[in-house]
DNA sequence: ATAATTTTACTTACCGTTAAGTAAGGAGAT
DNA sequence: ATCTCCTTACTTAACGGTAAGTAAAATTAT
């Protein structure tokens, strides 16, 4: 297998103890122990926490950015929605740590991130631009605040997964022991087709 | 006006700093400041922190739970549907300390938040069910998942709200002026009219 | 009515812990 | 011998929480 440099080996890890913990209650002493090294040598290779964070997610953000933009080129503005759904869903589901941390990021207003993430999340935003764009040309799609739609599928799939712990508790309190969860790929098919289908003129 | 107890006007300023920067990041001696008072006063009136926080939502989770179920008993299902969507939508416009807690408090996995606050959310879904339950039997709703009509309600104007300061800045990266943003009423209603058509037969 | 006592609602001063960050030095590779 | 990559041992600052004391209001006794 392909060899993992410790810089590498320190962000994965703290990558994990982010998404479980969140920024402030993440501690380096945490990190650097999961990585069998102490709280210094993560000095070494970073320079502050701020910028081990900024490690961990920036590369997320420009890997969903070129998913999205290969994945949404080609086909009919429906087809290519779809696609652009499905795509940020499946990226969710591999990066499952990026999941939880994109989650509260927004919650928080995304006042952490640095701007270098922003330009990817902007190239997102563009596609779906362009998507939505070539829906109303197409006359097929209403036109939309493309903002609300981004919404409405981003915070829609992040947040379910993230609360899955408080389904959990709700479900307890409901008798109704018949409904089943669903599993996430049939979530993203679900909320794909309501989008479209409340898109549509 | 009417006279409000210290302990009440704690609650509410640290309601709002709560909502400012999060439960972690924000100090009882900043609490205390904006009270005039001194850290040691709030803990006369409150066991710890956790129980001041406790105090701040859990009046909150209730009222929203009463207006759900006072505005949705009547109607078609669609129309219940959407005075649903409205409810919650114009309790985050007056409660908007609460929008910013419940969104971190979601993409948190909700797990700091207590039972008595958990039930009254499962007031609200009880009342989610039984309308989607009635829409079935009236023919007008496919079956769907519950949690994720409540999912693509909550978040996405939750995070609509919280998600401003992130969506300025990406606007600030596209060129396209011409796209101006609407206000929050507009986007509630166009939320309200997207979920009941992807969800009719 | 008024004096004695108790309770309410705080303040001042402080403790203990925790976590970010640093200075200095050491082992191993080149 | 010097550079890389770390460790040990530390400083600093902040924050949750507490002990002890007090002014003023309320309650009770005389």
């Amino acid at each position: 297998m392909a060899k993992i440099s410790k810089k590498e080996l320190i962000v994965k890890h703290a990558r994990s103890l982010f998404s479980q913990h969140g920024y402030e209650l993440t501690t380096l002493e945490a990190v650097a122990k999961v990585c069998s090294i102490t709280k210094p040598a993560i000095y070494y290779h970073f320079e502050d926490k701020a910028a081990l964070y900024r490690a961990v997610i920036c590369p997320e953000f420009t890997t969903i950015a070129q998913h999205i933009e290969e994945n949404t080129q080609v086909g009919t503005a429906v087809q290519r929605l779809e696609s652009y759904i499905k795509t940020f869903g499946e990226f969710l589901i591999s990066h499952p740590d990026f999941n939880a941390i994109f989650a509260r990021e927004i919650a928080n207003s995304a006042i952490t991130i640095p701007d270098e993430c922003i330009e990817q999340l902007s190239r997102t935003i563009k596609q779906l631009i362009f998507i939505l764009d070539a829906g109303e040309k197409e006359g097929v799609f209403q036109k939309e605040t493309p903002f609300l739609i981004q919404m409405m599928i981003v915070t829609t799939l992040t947040s379910y997964n993230t609360a899955r712990p408080l389904r959990e508790r709700i479900a307890q309190t409901i008798e109704d022991k018949s409904r089943q969860e669903p599993n996430f790929e049939n979530i993203i098919e679900s909320l794909s087709k309501k989008i479209v289908k409340g898109l549509l003129c």
